[in-house]
DNA sequence: CTATTTTATATGTATATACATGTAATTAAT
DNA sequence: ATTAATTACATGTATATACATATAAAATAG
């Protein structure tokens, strides 16, 4: 028989939350757990991102893509290098400064050298934005909570993976 | 003058490549450049599960929903609980279920005891593919290639980071 | 026992994402 | 110099996601 009508069985299910659930079987080795774990506690982070971008009307990476421009100090930077430069990769650049361009965070005109390409530029009010989460998120909010010796050792071991690839 | 042609610039910059990029200044501290590194590294992970499940017509989270029907040895399941133990927090397990449906890996029923909830069970057609996936996702397919000690370590931390929510 | 509240799931909507394809400008080939 | 190949970016499409709302069943209140 296939399938059994074991409703209450739930009850007992749901007492697990989910942080003993990540803990637990169903993993193959150690690697797997933690690539799983990986994948969750990012999950997390990001749904918290989102949230904490909100009620600014932006994304997560629409300010990554702010941060990058303002890493140029006026300088302007092309579709391509954000696109690299992006902590999500493969993204859509091009949609992004669309939306950032619609609220007058950056400026995009065409690259007289190169009519290609396109030259983003931040601008004040961009930059505006910029400092007012500047202030918004410390550590605190980013929700991360480890000690610096911790935390430069999650960045050596994430370092390592991606290096792998 | 706030933008400036400088196109030249970009053939520098493209030179540091991500992981340099991400070990960089712009950070207020050792914490905040973890967080980042995290959403980063989950990021690439992410998308190479995508793309390591496509060949099967499953996203990620589609398997992961498989893993927890496998996991109650074919004791149905209510969509609430596949939403608690999802390694996404709050996404759609209603839509995902109607995938897997749709494909015959899994059956939906009425649960009779409460015709508010639906029964899942995953089918023998379901099983099928998460045995064939069983043997290509080992670590190496994971995408980490931590040891064993580094594994527990890097689990610690993410559990560290998710409980103090 | 009827009305209200709560619970479980489904659906609508706006936005995001992956990926394929399109288009225009530049570079390379002959 | 003209054609072919490459590059930079944009767009179309299918699917995913966050969140608000809807619907129907069950639990609770009076």
């Amino acid at each position: 028989m296939l399938y059994v009508y074991t409703c209450n069985l739930h009850q007992h299910l749901k007492v697990m939350g989910l942080e003993e659930e990540i803990k637990q079987k169903e993993f193959k080795n150690k690697q797997q757990r933690a690539f799983l774990n990986l994948i969750f506690t990012a999950g997390h982070l990001s749904l918290a991102q989102t949230r904490f971008f909100k009620p600014y009307h932006l994304s997560a990476q629409q300010y990554n893509v702010l941060r990058i421009l303002r890493g140029q100090n006026g300088n302007p930077v092309t579709i391509g290098l954000i696109q690299e430069r992006m902590l999500d990769i493969q993204s859509n650049a091009s949609r992004l400064i669309d939306k950032l361009e619609e609220k007058n965070l950056v400026i995009r005109i065409v690259c007289p050298k190169d009519k290609r390409q396109m030259d983003i530029t931040i601008t004040n009010d961009g930059l505006e934005i910029l400092k007012e989460l500047d202030d918004k998120l410390d550590s605190n909010e980013s929700g991360i909570i480890l000690t610096d010796e911790e935390s430069d050792i999650l960045n050596d071991l994430l370092n390592k993976i991606r290096e792998k690839k």
